[in-house]
DNA sequence: GTGATTGATCGACGAATGTCAATACGACTG
DNA sequence: CAGTCGTATTGACATTCGTCGATCAATCAC
């Protein structure tokens, strides 16, 4: 969880070949996965989906997932770094937005095992 | 991951409400998307997946991923946990499959997120 | 410019994780 | 029954993770 390196979802984890994972592969596939591995991630994920307009900056999460706004700050560059969601700086907010091209990726990577 | 619990991907996760994600269900989640969060155990569903007959024995895969016979059968447990692998002892060997439809439940939970 | 607000980063801390070597357990083999 | 083979478990260890409070940086309002 260390990298700085996004990852492009869509593009590294789709098809899964039908052989065996590579080494690096599965480094890769696994760090999203890791993103996905923690109950306030995914509560963060959801709540961003569940707003309308589809976008929430951090001020809008911390409340309801009772976090700090540091910790939901880190959350969500992890989140950012796994590709699966979208950061977009608009004056002193940074709105965030769920990817669902990188959901369905994962999810077909899932069904490709 | 200290739960002894074999979670039901297919009961628990499966439908995502469409609304926000409530904490237990987050916690059940995230526990699926934790097992999966490591190259070791993706690589080891995959070994698995790739095997004729569909199963595989602990001897089968420890020297493809080159790790110790402890540590693939400790990340077996992890996965059995998780409800992503199924375990069946016949004599003095434990065969174990990939459950698609645990990895199809977890794909359309995203989905629905 | 001053001050307030939003978000990112840092340092620290305890808890959890991945790994190994060693050992314990069960089932088959002789 | 004694030995061997396949697994599981244990104890130890370094590393990573999730969290907080505090600080820093940037933007806006006056």
């Amino acid at each position: 969880m260390t990298l700085p390196l996004v990852i492009d979802v869509e593009a590294c984890c789709s098809p899964v070949p039908g052989g065996v994972l590579d080494t690096e592969s599965a480094a890769r596939l696994a760090r999203v996965f890791k993103a996905l591995g923690d109950p306030a991630r995914l509560r963060l994920l959801s709540l961003i989906a569940a707003q309308e307009g589809g976008e929430a900056c951090i001020c809008n999460l911390t409340e309801p997932v009772g976090l700090s706004q540091g910790t939901v700050s880190h959350h969500m560059k992890i989140l950012a770094g796994a590709g699966l969601v979208s950061r977009e700086q608009r004056g002193k907010w940074a709105y965030y937005r769920v990817q669902r091209q990188a959901l369905d990726a994962v999810g077909r990577s899932l069904a490709g095992m």
